[in-house]
DNA sequence: GTTTTAAATGACTTATGGTCAGTTATAGAC
DNA sequence: GTCTATAACTGACCATAAGTCATTTAAAAC
């Protein structure tokens, strides 16, 4: 169940079978390892499962064993990030006096620190309509449903305030308007060196400053908290 | 240039060659406008150039004459249907007394009309990342850049508390909420009838309300005209 | 009517997701 | 320790669809 233990069991050309259950559970843990490698190194659309199985140490065929489509794979990727920062989030809401700012930074952070959390997440709805199955897609969304359920409660209790029901509301446009906000000001890699010119400056935006302005509107209006200007 | 001309002059298979710049220009549309049928019909996985040029009764080679690639289609497609939400809203922008509410309901009754805007839009930053020249691109975020620029300018004019650049600055939060929110609330076709189960519901958001709420919420703080609850 | 051009074509190449008959590691029986 | 049954694993193979290009032919130029 730890990092380290990547390519230590299952490395190379695999000579160990998983018969075991959680020996399975391990071996599709190491697949979900492999394609976040890959997604670090290459961008989605680079993404085969070929290159893969070759990583996790498989053929192809046996990647198929534990997932039913290419997308699949990514959306385990995905639902693994997702739970992470949801994880963290939650972390910064237990402590008793915490302000948006303070939970806006936290997510600020988190996402520098996992550059393929918001490439996925943008893609999630894409993978779902296109290749997925029935049953992991509702089999992902009653997981993730559940989180936003629990998080929109606790910023509910934080600020009183609000409605009921306006915390997971709030949850979700936030949670939206980050990935949009992303979608248009991150440059796709072939107008890296074109964003200099000057009809382009419109797009040089700073994603967390942008952001973080964007959350602290939101949620000072949505919990009436107008302690003057921003800070 | 009219709607009315689709199957008129390059009906079925073609006879007709288009040579002067004009013609090349409808032929161009032509394809543009089979591709919207296309979207509106089949999601956009299902979205085949064989398919495409079929129906606009081409060979699929003479698509390649006029786009690079599949996905540089469907960012015309785009293109031109973000060039129809912007007139809107410009159109909206233009009246002297205009509110938020105002803006928001144009927005939400544009969505509602096109439908095939929403899932065009949230792939927008895929397709230019997957699968487009660096020039298609460029000229693409030259054109819709210098849109953006305009309407932030005059929202910074009817909002006059505005700080300089935070009209543009809202505007793309507000545009990238909008797509992320339907990213999170639109339920994929596999699960449409999923959503009846009681862990799904909270999923069951109605976007225009949810969009709606957040938007005067943003902007409403954001230009501090706090004027009591909203209506 | 003949020549020249380039728009249009569609068979072909290539790339990749997904399958499945066959191979073989491993557990369990003896 | 040996044999057998099971199923994890494999990779050649299939199907599909994007993209190419030699050839065809409409239509402009003369």
């Amino acid at each position: 169940m730890n990092a380290l233990r990547t390519g230590t069991r299952f490395a190379d050309r695999v000579r160990t079978r998983a018969v075991l259950p959680e020996d399975k559970a391990e071996r599709r843990d190491s697949i979900v390892r492999a394609a976040v490698e890959l997604l670090q190194n290459a961008p989605q659309g680079a993404f085969s499962v070929e290159e893969l199985a070759h990583r996790a140490g498989l053929a192809k065929g046996t990647v198929y064993l534990y997932f039913g489509t290419r997308e699949e794979v990514l959306l385990a990727v995905h639902a693994e990030r997702q739970h992470l920062l949801f994880d963290t989030l939650e972390k910064v809401l237990a402590s008793p006096r915490v302000d948006i700012r303070t939970v806006t930074r936290t997510v600020t952070r988190f996402l520098r620190a996992h550059p393929e959390f918001l490439p996925l997440a943008a893609n999630c709805r894409g993978m779902l309509e296109t290749n997925i199955g029935a049953e992991a897609a509702l089999a992902y969304k009653q997981v993730i449903g559940a989180r936003l359920v629990g998080i929109g409660a606790r910023m509910e209790v934080l600020f009183p305030s609000l409605a009921k029901g306006q915390g997971i509301g709030l949850l979700m446009a936030s949670y939206g308007m980050m990935i949009g906000l992303w979608q248009i000001s991150d440059p796709p890699a072939c107008l890296a060196s074109a964003m200099e010119r000057p009809d382009m400056r419109v797009f040089n935006v700073d994603l967390e400053k942008q952001l973080g302005t964007a959350l602290v509107c939101l949620w000072e209006s949505a919990t009436m908290r107008h302690d003057g200007s921003g800070s």
